[in-house]
DNA sequence: ATTCTGATTAGATAATTTTCTAATCAAATC
DNA sequence: GATTTGATTAGAAAATTATCTAATCAGAAT
């Protein structure tokens, strides 16, 4: 997941992302060619051929020896027969799912508490469940309380107690059973 | 192969070609998710996700949905499965090796011939070829010569014919028996 | 009806890329 | 050795792309 390898993917699409760059392929796909033939089919200056012809050697898509008075151009295959996804996406550490996680968490709870304090409830049930996560971790999940000890840590955040139990109740992060609270 | 369909080949690997948008479709993959939800996750203006996303929709790569509150984006995965071979290189109608040869032959009979007349005898072998190749077109392959028509003929392409006849005949483009010529 | 929220568009600026002309290089020919 | 020829590099102008701020839009909640 390092810059290096992302921005070496981004770079390979880069070299084919570009029309002459395609012809360029395709006509060398045919038989190997040099520049100044490249550029004369397809009627632009050889330094431009020169230029696009660098780039594709860079992504390892074209190999190139002297021959002669010619430097000559030819496919290095392995790469073309890649599938788009092989290196559009990035393998999956477990890590990442969490990383995304967290700076989405993140953004959220900076949203809605102020000073520790939860200034208003999220409508919005994906951000209230960030939101009743947060509060949720201050409740030990090894014990009962009663309905009088979850208001006093629920005040802690906002002076609409009952709201929060309902939600916290709601969201299946707690339970009650005959007055008796429980964290899942 | 005509402009439409190379510039929309291209355009999809262009489309690839940013390291952010891998990293979005990479996310993606994981599980379909909004644009806010990715620019935090990502560190970056949700205008500037918008702009990748619309990108990347435009390629063909994702799709996205209306739910809720949110326009989510999934992957569309068809695209993704093909090999850079099948995107980056052009299907060869029997034409283009034609049309690739004759800009080059153009090229070179241009830089050779001056109002008709052959400045002088290239001294590469595949240059050389070329404008042999010209040359013998003026003469008739079903009938024979003998030097002295061959020369009236050569003469009024360059003062040198000795050379133009050895020429021809090393390319096999004529044959000599006995003093008499005859175009292959 | 008004406000909120996520998404997009407009506009501006910065950064990158493409393309050419000139200059330079290196190998091959004369 | 001088010259030709194909290839590359330097440098600059033009075109494209990425990114942000602001403004706008559309749907949902109050």
């Amino acid at each position: 997941m390092s810059n290096r390898d992302l921005d070496a993917r981004a770079a390979l699409f880069k070299a084919l992302g570009h029309p002459i760059r395609l012809l360029i392929l395709s006509l060398i796909r045919l038989q190997p060619r040099h520049g100044e033939e490249l550029a004369a089919i397809l009627s632009l200056d050889p330094a431009t051929i020169s230029h696009h012809l660098t780039k594709l050697v860079e992504a390892g898509l074209l190999q190139s020896a002297k021959d002669q008075y010619y430097q000559t151009y030819s496919l290095s295959g392995a790469l073309l027969n890649r599938t788009l996804a092989e290196i559009a996406l990035l393998p999956q550490p477990a890590l990442v799912p969490t990383v995304a996680l967290d700076a989405y968490r993140a953004q959220v709870l900076d949203a809605f508490f102020t000073q520790g304090r939860l200034t208003h409830l999220p409508a919005q049930v994906k951000k209230q469940r960030i939101v009743l996560e947060k509060i949720a971790e201050d409740f030990d999940p090894h014990r009962d309380y009663t309905e009088r000890e979850v208001n006093q840590i629920l005040v802690d955040y906002h002076d609409d107690v009952a709201a929060l139990r309902r939600a916290l109740i709601d969201h299946g992060l707690f339970t009650r059973t005959q007055g008796i609270y429980h964290r899942q």
